[in-house]
DNA sequence: AACAAGTGGGACAAAAATCGTCCAGCTCGA
DNA sequence: TCGAGCTGGACGATTTTTGTCCCACTTGTT
């Protein structure tokens, strides 16, 4: 820190708090505008007095916008927020726990935003523009480009901005229909990424759940054996981590699978493959997406995912995660996930 | 102001008036320690408690030390004044009055220190300090320099450090004897300079007050000559500005030239010049120092004088004074300086 | 050696600000 | 049309701040 900051907080020990306090709720607002004081306290777990206070001297500030149907973040509000962007990273100490989780992680790379998305959903909405604007500069060096499903990988399809058309871009879906919602299938996840770069696409019908012979039929067909060669060229991929009993409980599983993930002590999954906590594959869906050893090969990998319920999930495929993958996360992930470690370290 | 600072005072606006009061206190008790909170609640214009509360605080962050005899500043407390020094004289506006001060004045440097030498006489010893440095900077360039008295120029002595000797150094004392205290005059300021630099010195011993003839009479002693014509040669001039009245209740004036001191309005002094407002020669010494046009011949000229009443008299002065001049004054000083000229824009 | 001036810290009642908690009146989406 | 959620106002209870003492002590001077 820059000896000028360091010597206003000796001479104003409170500045710290009350910015960091300020800051937070002003960026709350701007996350889930139009919202009330009391839906306010509860998520930025303060009184309403307090709430209360603080927004009337934004509002004093013209920094927020108070109308009958909630508060909004005005345009002086917005160019405060993001003149203070860098600053409050710091100060929250996001690039410090960055640091920490390159080292935990054994990657390179990761990327923390403010809040937490299990309490306020819009900071998924974040995740994605970061991953947009990261991905966006890789378009002109790599084209082949596979992507997985999720709710995370759908925020990130809406934040891509077409500025320039790239038609030399593909797009691969990763894997077929997982029972999941339409809207975020891989599927439909290429296609959107297609459609707001002008690239192309290759969607992958296939459903997930496969016996072993139509398994091996299916990919004795050209159109699959196409896709496994598609998946071998894979540049970039692209994917979300799971929750391994939520997404086990969200498909159409069976007793019988459910069972072995269950007594495997899986926690993640990715790429149809589940994990327990020391990476370990413990099952492994028969599917004809993209296989590890092809994510594996992929010179760019982004992974993304918030929240701290999915603090497990991340620590767990990272174990066997490619050291050339990126992160993505949000504060109460990287928090949970470095809160876990230390208690693991107790022992 | 960067845009880093300007969202935080958007953020913070109770920040600016805090930091500047404790900033101040911090300041005031380096100045004046050992100091009571009482005698720093008089300096500062603030209430004992307020300054009790700060100064509490000021000593759990372990800025000051308060001892029996009072209170001081500790090592990290004169860190912490040093990291702040320059944002601080921005706050203040420091910079802003000096670029008025410099087009009011018309010349094309102007130092502005904080605080008024007429409340904190540790003030004094800021200029002194700051004169001191500026002109250590010139002494590899000039040689020949003359300086008059007062009490700010012995300040300056005091302040001025011998990191290297420097023989070729050569000390002109710019008038003779005045009446005042001899600490104070030129003659034992002039050698101060040239035991501090390793330097050599040139007194003038006349008696400042001489008839008309006397004068003449002493004009061609080749003593006195040899001195006028060193400041023929002078190449740099450090002066005092003096208050008129003062000055002449200060010396033993006759009734006479006190009237006529009077009645021509003078209000500044210097180099036994009387000005009036508008800068005209009200009455003059007839002394055998420095006479103005060689003052205006060097090239290099600085003033000093500070506190809110020598306002009138650097206004008075800097009406004929050389534009090579430079001044160091004192927020008082200059906050004055540019109250009376807007007072004068109004009629 | 006595003294006066000045010091920080303790104390405490009075005054002020803050806090918790209601409610009225409004808008907006279902 | 209804109800949930919103802002802004209100107000007594509570906490904090403020003004103002005093006291024991150091320090420099007489």
């Amino acid at each position: 820190m820059d000896p000028l900051t360091e010597a206003k907080k000796k001479l104003m020990p409170e500045m710290t708090e009350l910015l960091k306090k300020r800051y937070q709720i002003l960026q709350t607002i701007g996350l889930e505008q139009p919202i009330g004081r009391r839906t306010l306290s509860e998520l930025a777990g303060m009184t309403e007095r307090d709430i209360r206070k603080e927004t009337d001297l934004l509002r004093n500030q013209q920094l927020i916008e108070a109308r009958t149907s909630g508060m909004y973040v005005s345009v002086q509000g917005e160019e405060v927020l993001e003149a203070l962007k860098d600053f409050m990273r710091e100060m929250a100490g996001l690039s410090d726990m960055e640091k920490q989780l390159k080292s935990i992680l054994g990657i390179t790379r990761v990327l923390i935003l403010p809040q937490d998305s299990d309490d306020i959903p819009a900071v998924k909405a974040n995740i994605g523009k970061e991953a947009a604007r990261l991905l966006e500069t890789k378009f002109p060096l790599y084209k082949k480009i596979a992507v997985t499903g999720g709710s995370t990988m759908a925020a990130i399809s809406k934040e891509i901005t077409a500025d320039k058309k790239d038609a030399s871009l593909q797009f691969i879906a990763a894997r077929g229909g997982l029972g999941e919602d339409v809207l975020h299938q891989a599927n439909t996840i290429a296609s959107l990424f297609a459609e707001k770069t002008g690239g192309a696409v290759k969607t992958l019908y296939l459903p997930d759940h496969l016996s072993a012979e139509a398994y091996e039929m299916m990919m004795r067909e050209p159109v699959i054996k196409e896709m496994m060669e598609l998946y071998d060229q894979t540049e970039v991929v692209v994917h979300g981590i799971g929750n391994a009993e939520e997404i086990a409980l969200h498909r159409k599983s069976s007793v019988e699978e459910v069972n072995r993930i269950r007594n495997g002590g899986a926690v993640s999954e990715a790429f149809g493959y589940y994990f327990d906590k020391e990476g370990n594959v413990v099952y492994r869906i028969r599917t004809a997406g993209i296989q590890m050893e092809q994510v594996q090969n992929a010179p760019f990998i982004l992974a993304v995912g918030g929240g701290r319920s999915k603090a497990t999930a991340i620590l767990s495929y990272f174990k066997i995660a490619p050291p050339q993958t990126t992160l993505i996360t949000d504060e109460g992930a990287a928090r949970k996930i470095i809160e876990l470690t230390q208690k693991q370290e107790e022992f």
